[in-house]
DNA sequence: AGCCAGGCTACCG
DNA sequence: CGGTAGCATGGC
């Protein structure tokens, strides 16, 4: 299909757009064309934080959650776990759905400690509660640098605008057209779904 | 002053 | 099964 030669024309008009995005952004900075973060298990971690915390809300709001995190030391898996729940409350109501997000946190925390370092697979990931499809997958992609494409509502909206989708499509058909359609290269992914988030963004 | 943000779960028919 | 209400704060 075309659909190989649309997604690279459309990742370099996006490119001259918008230009490098430095994905994922740690401890608030990003690091255009510089693939090799996370660096340590807690810039891993705070990946991990990252992803559940902008669920459904603006980074700005996440990095509000982030830095007061931070303060309390809170981005660790184990003192995330035990930490007290209000506590924990507090530091990431900035990113709106305190109370689930409080949960997803410390389901994770424990998950994250169970894996002793090992890199998780989607399935596992799938399994924890309130980790979904696009979670994993950022997870996947922006922490452990494993080739999967995230797709997102903007993801969808763009490639409707493209025509390439009609948009019932679900999520698996359209990560399928990603995979299918570029070179299994987790650096052109990272840059390629920050791009569309930028995109997103202003449309 | 609504409406939407880098979704997910639970529940409904 | 596919569809959707509920979750919550902050910015425009």
């Amino acid at each position: 299909m075309h659909t190989m030669a649309s997604l690279s024309v459309l990742y370099k008009s996006l490119e001259k757009e918008h230009g490098k995005q430095g994905w994922w952004p740690v401890k608030g900075e990003y690091h255009l064309g510089d693939y090799s973060y996370p660096r340590d298990d807690k810039q891993r971690f705070e990946i991990c934080v990252g992803a559940i915390l902008t669920q459904n809300t603006t980074w700005k709001n996440v990095e509000k959650a982030l830095e007061k995190l931070r303060r309390e030391k809170l981005i660790d898996a184990k003192k995330m776990l035990g930490a007290e729940e209000e506590k924990l409350k507090s530091c990431i109501r900035p990113a709106g759905y305190f109370n689930q997000k409080a949960r997803k946190l410390k389901e994770f925390s424990k998950f994250y400690l169970s894996l002793k370092n090992r890199k998780p697979c989607r399935e596992e990931l799938l399994s924890v509660w309130g980790i979904g499809r696009e979670t994993a997958d950022s997870i996947l992609l922006y922490a452990y640098h494993e080739p999967v494409f995230v797709v997102d509502t903007y993801t969808r909206r763009l490639l409707i605008k493209e025509g390439l989708i009609f948009g019932k499509e679900d999520y698996d058909e359209i990560q399928e057209l990603f995979r299918k359609g570029l070179k299994r290269d987790h650096a052109l992914y990272n840059e390629f779904h920050a791009l569309i988030v930028e995109w997103g963004k202003n449309n």
